[in-house]
Order: C-alpha cells, then structure tokens, then sequence
DNA sequence: TTTCATTTTTGTAATGATTACAATAATAAG
DNA sequence: CTTATTATTGTAATCATTACAAAAATGAAA
C-alpha cells in the first residue's frame, strides 16, 4: 500500500507534504530525527518548512501510520513500520536498529488497556565490535 | 543494603545529598521526576538546588545506582529499581507502575554487547478503567 | 470562474527541561 | 591549620519542541 492510500485509509487528507513524508519513512530503516526528515526532503521541495516537519510527523503519529521512537532522549526519531520490533540503539555508531520480537509475557497487565509497546535496547551493535 | 552501603559499593562518596536522593529513590515506587524529587527533599534539606538533584540522578545512573525512565517524553524519571522489569504508562492518571516482565527472545541480536533492556507501555491502569 | 470557508503550510516567538560553567562551600589529607 | 580536592549551588545558555498567527492552498457552492 502507498503513502497517499495510507494516508486516506487514516482519513488524512494526502497533501504533497504528507505524502513526502510519509513515503521517505517507509523507503527507510534509518529511524530519521525531524532534522533528518527536514534535510532529505528539502533539495526536492524547497519551500519545505522544519514546522511542517514537525506538524506532519506528530499527525501520522496520532493517526497510527507511524511511531515515534524515544530511545534517544534527545531527539524523537519516526518509523513508518508500525508492527511490534524492538529498537536497539548503538552507542558507538549512533544507529537506530530493529529487531524482532516474540515471546514477551505481559499477563501482569491483565485488565489494563494497553495501548502501544516500546521495547529499546542499547549496547554496542555487531558491526563496531568487529570493527574494533 | 542500604543507600550508603549503595553508594560505597560503586565507590561514590555517601555525601548526605547523595544518600538522601538515592533513599528517597529507595522508598518510593512512584518513578519521580526531577522536579517531584527535589519538592519531596527540600522541606528537609532548604539549601537543596534543583542543580544538585540534577547532578545526583545523573551521577547515580552512570554508576548504575538508579535508572532513567524515558517513558513520558517531557520529563525523566528515575528508579533505584535497576532489576528488569517493565513500565507502564497511565495516559489517565499519569502514574509509571512496575510489571514483571518474563521471557522476552532477544536472540536477533546474537553478538551484539546489550547494556541496557527497557520496555514501555503505555495505555490505561486497571484502576482508572474502574473509576469510570 | 468567482467567492467564501476550511484546511494546510509557514515563520517567528515562547516554552521548559536539561546542561554548562564558574563561584562557593564542604571535606579529606598532610 | 593549610591546602588540594570534591561537592554543591545559582545563573546563564542550549536546544528540541510547541504555540500561535499570518499566508497560501484547496474545496465546495453558486
């Protein structure tokens, strides 16, 4: 499904920008900051503001087409892949990495509403350590 | 153990603010902020700057003393629970309320070095859910 | 098409938690 | 007691995010 059926599918009204935005987080992994949204968007549509950035990412948030990841306390990255995967943040590189997810137990909850789930990890990820 | 025999045991000096932070993290299950943790002390301790819990928290996370809960993004909160457990949050109430957490497969980052596991969730507590 | 209302986008200013930093106070060692 | 080191404090700076109002774009109705 594209980003302009994605976006109608939520009752969003597909603009170019959220279009834009949208389908640059589903072509990447990256896990993009908003600064990083900003500067890969902005050579294509140069009237491109950083307030739109942030107005669009945090409306595809509310809307459940894309999720905000915290794991960096400084800056909030985005992900289009809204399935249930950990992220793992690499201390050295700085990198932002899925990983799968099975088997979390969470009878403790039973007769909560739980509404999203957020597994982060942090280390040292497997392409530094051999690169040491 | 307590917080004094904590701190020695990470080689932190058991100043009387470091002990009276970390016990104050000690006794409660509440995850406060910064702000929570410096109203709570300072009626005892007047000469207490916010700088100074600040720099305690701070200090008590690198040494693994405590832990930086991250599940509300305005505001850090800070635990001296540092066994695994997970956080949930109340989107109601606003309370952080422990869960134990058992059998998560983390076998997709084989070589890689983990030092930190954090899971959250958020949603509404069984409490709120009642009240309505 | 023209008009008008609504929505989207933009730029600037405000917010507020956290950090930097330098000065002061407390502590430990000699 | 003196001196060096560490802890604590207060103020100023930082910087991501939000608030807000103006401008631009869009859509519906005539």
């Amino acid at each position: 499904m594209n980003a302009a059926e994605r976006l109608a599918g939520k009752e969003v009204r597909p603009s170019m920008l959220r279009i834009a935005v949208l389908e640059y987080l589903m072509h990447t992994k990256a896990h993009p900051t908003i600064e990083e949204i900003y500067h890969a968007l902005h050579p294509k549509i140069p009237t491109l503001s950083k307030t739109s950035v942030y107005n669009i990412t945090k409306l595809l948030t509310e809307k459940g087409l894309t999720k905000a990841i915290t794991i960096d306390e400084k800056q909030i990255r985005y992900d289009a892949d809204v399935s249930m995967h950990g992220h793992f943040l690499c201390e050295r590189c700085g990198r932002v990495l899925d990983f799968s997810l099975t088997g979390i137990s969470d009878g403790a909850l039973d007769g909560f509403h739980i509404h999203t789930k957020e597994v982060y990890y942090s280390g040292v990820c497997k392409s530094c350590l051999k690169d040491e």
